[in-house]
DNA sequence: TATTGTTATACTCTATAACTATA
DNA sequence: TATAGTTATAGAGTATAACAATA
């Protein structure tokens, strides 16, 4: 998905120029005029536009990385809270992703069957499974941690440190 | 898509704490832990995860606003293009907000069977068609983009006019 | 030959209902 | 009765190939 093509020019003066209202019968002023560069400066007034532009940019970028782990950014955040968390049930992790269980039971026994995770018994609920990432698992980890902060790294290279910590503090006070 | 519980703990010191390596035959010497509350502490280290899930949040709310209109954000950038950009090409759209041109011709009639937008021949190629808002159209985004207003406001809540400048700013050095 | 718009189609992601076993 | 995990399935979103009309 490249979402190329999106620098700011004046070819309509946003949200000025009322245009001639087509559709209205029996009335066509101009025409019909053609766009030659295509403004989004509304749109880029959006805080809702602007982080999922940033998120999906970083996001490719990830995917370009993690191909080599064969971990897709969803695999990855779930090895990763496996990895912090040792023995968090899939309840657990779909509360924390925002995913829906039938959807996580997919990923969880395909991450089974490439021996990075095993299902140990919850040790006080027996409706529970708890889950832990095996040797091969903690080292494929740790490879991959070390190649998303490669990542963040290319990702926001065009910002300082500090300007780093302030993206990440300002983001969090819209989702949190 | 509820991505509750997002608070930061301590249940495994993030990074630090090798935990027991399961999986190696033949060990398993702690009885499997359990996990009280979930740490997240590392992937909010990440700038995708944030930005992922900022753009969820702001775009959750938007669509519940957006309803009244009967319109996907999708929907709402095409329509707003349109309207800063009268006569745009659906190539241009696509190229723009980074659709592929199958998925959305779908989009485009829709938009058309709602009488919100009218095809007009290009002026100076053939091929293409250009897209303009309806009179229904106008009164529909001048609506539906001062909802759009209202949705930043309520979303950047808990930041001042300033951090919600300098968000802005830094998403787009993400990806710009 | 290349591009615009389009159809058909496949694949992935996300969502809902319902079942089982445990609590 | 409520919850954890699961199955089946439906729907939305995203992807590629190929075609007709025009450049």
């Amino acid at each position: 998905m490249p979402p190329s093509q999106l620098r700011k020019t004046r070819a309509s003066a946003a949200g000025a120029a009322p245009s001639p209202a087509l559709g209205a019968p029996g009335r066509r002023p101009t025409p019909a005029p053609a766009v030659e560069q295509v403004d989004t400066g509304y749109l880029e007034t959006l805080i809702g536009y602007n982080a999922r532009r940033a998120a999906l940019a970083v996001i490719d970028r990830f995917m370009v990385r993690m191909a080599a782990f064969e971990l897709k950014p969803v695999d990855f955040s779930v090895l990763s809270l496996i990895t912090h968390n040792p023995g968090i049930t899939s309840r657990q992790l779909c509360n924390a992703l925002g995913i829906l269980p039938p959807n996580l039971v997919g990923m969880i026994n395909a991450l089974e069957r490439r021996k990075l995770i095993v299902r140990q018994p919850h040790p006080r609920d027996g409706r529970a499974v708890g889950l832990h990432l095996t040797g091969t698992g903690q080292k494929l980890m740790r490879d991959a941690e070390r190649t998303a902060l490669e990542v963040e790294t290319d990702a926001s290279q065009s910002l300082s440190a500090t300007e780093r910590q302030t993206l990440i503090r300002l983001l969090k006070k819209i989702y949190l």
